[in-house]
DNA sequence: AACTATTTATAAGA
DNA sequence: TTCTTATAAATAGTT
């Protein structure tokens, strides 16, 4: 829709392909909002620029839950750190092995004084905080990305004391400290395999730490 | 651009809106479709309709990719995994169901414990695994320089010295055995639910096994 | 689901 | 870049 018909293809000349890469951007954002205000949907649109900049909307939900609720329906996506948890046994012991270690234990559990209704309420509590900030945070991004940065450092601090404070209150309650230190290196590993197979750039506790952790 | 002008506002007509959401998602997704032809970007539209019904579109990279640039810029991935390790109960049986089996299994008297050698080669065996992990990452760390991934990176790190702090200082003063049934049980039901939810495959113990387990 | 009168988006030009 | 304008494209209301 313009002078004339333009082919579907890739445009080569990089000054007029940028040209046409904002004004389509700016199109189709404002038509992804023209939608959702029109027949109350919720639309989320990302767009990165050959140059890797994002520009995004979304409206009708915070984009996190646009994004949570795309994620739920994944398919082949290994998307769920307790699919990577679930795959590391298989690398220290043979399936074999697992399902009678597993059975031997199942049958004949031991009395255990660690409460699992406490661990179940404390990654509750861990993952309602962490969404929330987590929320809030998209919302945020979402108003102005140019602020984004500072946002972020607030937002990290924040979530970083909900956190705090969720843990520190949880370790004082507990007498059984243990199951939490594995369930966070089982974390760490299926982190670290994660983020490198896919090249992504955070990290978790560092090296130093955990090593003294663990000896 | 059609018989008259609408009014930007919720479409109030039931039909009328159905109809509307039909044409306009369609047109977004092709001009999404154009966007990422035209000027090589990569483009991801989600449209959830108000029934909930999912579209979506992407190009330029799998729709999975480009959610995991955005996640990746969002959050650090050890908040999804806490998230993930949350919810995955859910699901499966109710919470209340949940913990009562688990409780079940771990108050039952025990006559079969693990060694405390066992353990130590579990932890061995961990920390093998994610230095192996580490090691990865670490290479890829270095082909990738992005200032703000640099902050976003330094950022977490403060965070998590801080809670790898008050983590190991609980630790050193906890001399407990580690209920590895507890990860175990973890384990099965993350598998559970992945299997279950997504029909993927048996990588645990399978999934007959679990569930004579559980039941 | 088609049709068409109109509005809207935009390609090229300034 | 921004604005202008001719034209292509999308679509609201109709059939």
């Amino acid at each position: 829709m313009g002078r004339r018909k333009v082919e579907m293809k890739r445009i080569e000349d990089k000054s007029s392909r940028q040209v046409t890469f904002s004004k389509r951007r700016n199109g189709l954002i404002k038509k992804a909002l023209e939608l959702s205000v029109l027949c109350d949907a919720k639309v989320a649109v990302l767009v990165f620029s050959s140059r890797g900049k994002l520009y995004q909307f979304s409206k009708g939900d915070s984009l996190a839950k646009v994004l949570e609720r795309y994620r739920s329906r994944l398919d082949g996506e290994i998307d769920s750190c307790l699919g990577d948890v679930g795959i590391f046994p298989r690398n220290l012991v043979s399936p074999t092995e697992l399902v009678q270690l597993v059975e031997r234990h199942l049958d004949s559990p031991s009395d255990d004084e660690f409460s699992v209704s406490d661990l179940l309420l404390l990654e509750k509590q861990l993952h309602t905080a962490l969404g929330q900030a987590r929320a809030r945070k998209a919302e945020l991004e979402l108003e102005s990305i140019n602020a984004l940065h500072e946002k972020e450092i607030m937002l990290k601090k924040e979530k970083e004391m909900v956190e705090m404070k969720v843990v520190r209150q949880k370790f004082s309650e507990s007498k059984n400290l243990i199951p939490l230190k594995l369930i966070y290196l089982l974390l760490q590993i299926a982190h670290l395999k994660k983020t490198s197979e896919k090249g992504i750039h955070s990290r978790l506790p560092n090296q130093q730490t955990t090593m003294n952790l663990l000896h």
